[in-house]
RNA sequence: GGGGUCGUAGCUCAAUUGGUUAGAGUACCAGACUGUCGAUCUGGGUGUUGCGGGUUCAAGUCCCGUCGACCCCGCCA
């Protein structure tokens, strides 16, 4: 005899008359002294199920000692509901069962905190984690979890019905110093040596490509030991992707395709296709950042024709000195506190390293409001007020440096004040490849250190620059970016092992740590590499946006708090010294008490 | 490492300028009730105001420290 004979959210109108045996969660009893009614739940729905003391005294008596989260099996027959007592609220409110036997399977404390949605939602979050079991009794957590799963299943056909191979990769593998920081494990068999966990599969599946796996792919949990964020957890996890004898362009089209059979999954508008692409320069010039949000205007606006000559000090200075005047149009925000503007946001300037931030505030009448206009001529007035389409109720932010400092700036300002207009439409799907990154950039040491990674193949029309000019040498890498989150990104890799030692020599990477490190690869690139390149998809950070929430901690089972402490298993914790010299390893601090 | 918000009943929150016995909704408990479905009605407060110290006649409120959660900067090749 099985336990159950259908779900909680199973039974129609057309069972009516069935015998049905069902099983769940109690949602609630409404007891009427004579009938009891109780809502029983499960993954798939709620089903009411009515005890008549007439019908079975003992179902009634156990029916109505019953409490919310017991654990229940109740059987009975499926009756059609009369038709005002229909609940057109409940996919299954035209039946009932109307419920001969009841069997508590468990009882259950009275929840911590409540599990409708309904009263969920403000719960402290720290809460919900430590009880996270019952978190994700909730509608709102299962339905997320379930779109994560639909995502990920979805992108296996994908990538099955494309030829591409799926390919676990090794979890204790070797520490990387550049980067994000690793996660080590100490090998008990080599006394003193670590393991680390991966930030990524990459060398892995570059010597795939060299194993001539041609396309291979990896629902991969990645590693990173840095602070956390709403869309950054300590482990993650990478829709991973590599392939064999392809351009920039075979590897987006792929991309492509996968997005918008996601988008079809999630239930959201299909993109059309291809995705639009902008280069990086373009992304920092009109948004001040390599991520932009395209789902509203207030692009950043270059100056430099309008302020040429100006009388303005500041902006006369910045230009003389090989910087830029720019500004932004934040529409409609002439009433945005001055308090906001003139120290959160002036100090985010600040913080940027500009010397300040000048505005102006358009009056509904028409007057410019600000304590710099006085400084324009007539004529700058009438090309700034063309050029940024100057309009009463507007309020134009200024930042006049190297245009270095000031894109960021006004990129940063843009979100806030797109976020404080309320422009940015939360139901849009705005996505964008952004193509044309720096292959260098300068640590703050000066040093010449790759953007992405020193895999990453550069531009072939850049290559004259790589020694003279390196900064101006642009990468064969993409990031596709949706809704001003960065999801994923990755490039062509140096399949040429001569080239590759040449890139860790301008790098900088002595010798003797090139062999140390990166041998096995530029060994495998010795015998036989195909041209490869490939990308990483942030799988979580896609789910949430798809699932529309804030934080990625929504759509990860079991997530970590900022201090990346696992609240429910509570971990990390302390180990017993044991286990300590198996691995040998000392401590030097005294492990806190544990909470 | 830095900036910010917060911590009061199981949960979500309130508590005036520092002033009586810390309240409300909900949950919970008990009782009533045969058609409810956010059931209803009656009754019940279940509290180490995160923790430690200080100021004061008097502290949920002010000060110092500490712990924790969240958001952001740094960091995340």
């Amino acid at each position: 005899m099985k336990m159950r004979t259908h779900t909680c959210g199973q039974l129609r109108s057309a069972e009516a008359g069935t015998p049905v045996q069902l099983c769940g969660w109690v949602d609630s009893v409404r007891d009427h002294g004579g009938l009891v009614f109780i809502d029983l739940r499960d993954r798939y729905g709620v089903t009411q199920c009515v005890f008549d003391p007439r019908d079975s005294q003992a179902a009634w008596d156990t029916a109505q000692a019953c409490r919310s989260e017991y654990v229940v099996q109740i059987s009975g027959e499926v009756r059609l509901r009369p038709a005002d007592m229909v609940n057109p609220h409940m996919a299954t409110g035209t039946i009932e069962v109307r419920s001969r036997s009841i069997t508590v399977l468990n009882k259950a404390h009275t929840p911590p905190f409540p599990l409708e949605d309904r009263g969920a939602e403000h719960v402290g979050e720290d809460l919900r984690l430590e009880f996270r079991y019952l978190d994700l009794r909730r509608g709102s957590m299962q339905q997320a979890l379930l779109l994560r799963h639909r995502v990920l299943q979805a992108a296996r056909n994908y990538f099955d019905e494309q030829q591409f191979v799926e390919i676990e990769t090794p979890v204790l593998t070797k520490s990387t110093p550049e980067g994000a920081r690793d996660y080590l494990v100490p090998s008990r068999l080599c006394p003193g040596l670590f393991f680390a966990l991966p930030q990524a599969p990459q060398q892995y599946k570059q010597l795939l490509m060299m194993a001539g796996l041609d396309r291979y792919f990896q629902i991969a949990r990645c590693f990173r030991d840095e602070d956390l964020r709403a869309d950054r957890q300590p482990e993650f996890t990478q829709i991973d992707l590599e392939m064999s004898f392809v351009t920039v362009e075979d590897i987006i089209a792929v991309v492509d395709g996968l997005i918008a059979r996601v988008m079809q999954e999630a239930g959201h508008p299909v993109p059309a296709l291809p995705l639009p692409r902008m280069t990086w320069r373009e992304a920092m010039d009109r948004f001040g950042t390599d991520k932009p949000d395209l789902r509203f205007g207030m692009e950043i606006v270059d100056l430099a024709q309008v302020f040429h000559g100006t009388q303005f000090k500041v902006f006369a200075r910045a230009l003389e000195n090989g910087g830029a005047v720019k500004a932004i149009n934040a529409k409609g925000l002439f009433q945005a506190p001055i308090k906001m503007v003139e120290e959160d946001w002036t100090g985010l300037a600040k913080e940027g390293g500009l010397g300040g931030l000048a505005y102006i505030r358009v009056q509904q009448d028409g007057t410019w409001k600000s304590p710099i206009v006085k400084f324009f001529s007539e004529a700058e007035k009438t090309a700034l007020q063309a050029a940024l389409d100057i309009q009463p109720g507007d309020l134009v932010l200024f930042g006049a440096d190297h245009a270095d400092k000031v894109l960021p700036v006004l990129g940063r300002l843009r979100l806030l004040a797109g976020a404080h207009a309320g422009v940015i439409a939360p139901d849009q799907f705005r996505f964008t490849w952004v193509t044309g990154f720096p292959l260098f950039e300068r640590s703050e040491e000066g040093r010449l250190v790759s953007v992405h990674h020193p895999f990453t193949a550069p531009v072939p029309e850049d290559l004259p620059l790589l020694d003279s000019e390196p900064e101006q040498v642009r990468a064969q890498a993409y990031d596709i970016v949706l809704n001003g989150t960065e999801l994923g990104g990755g490039s062509i890799r140096i399949h040429d092992p001569e080239f590759q030692a040449r890139m860790f020599k301008i790098l900088g990477l002595p010798e003797a740590e090139v062999q140390e490190r990166f041998r096995h690869l530029l060994r495998a690139l010795e015998y036989g590499a195909p041209p490869h390149g490939g990308l990483a998809i942030g799988a979580d950070r896609l789910v949430m946006l798809l699932a529309g929430r804030q934080s990625i901690r929504d759509v990860i089972a079991f997530p970590k708090t900022q201090k990346a402490l696992d609240v429910m298993m509570n971990a990390p914790s302390a180990v017993d010294e044991k286990q300590l010299r198996d691995i040998h390893i000392k401590l030097a601090v005294t492990p806190k008490a544990e909470p």
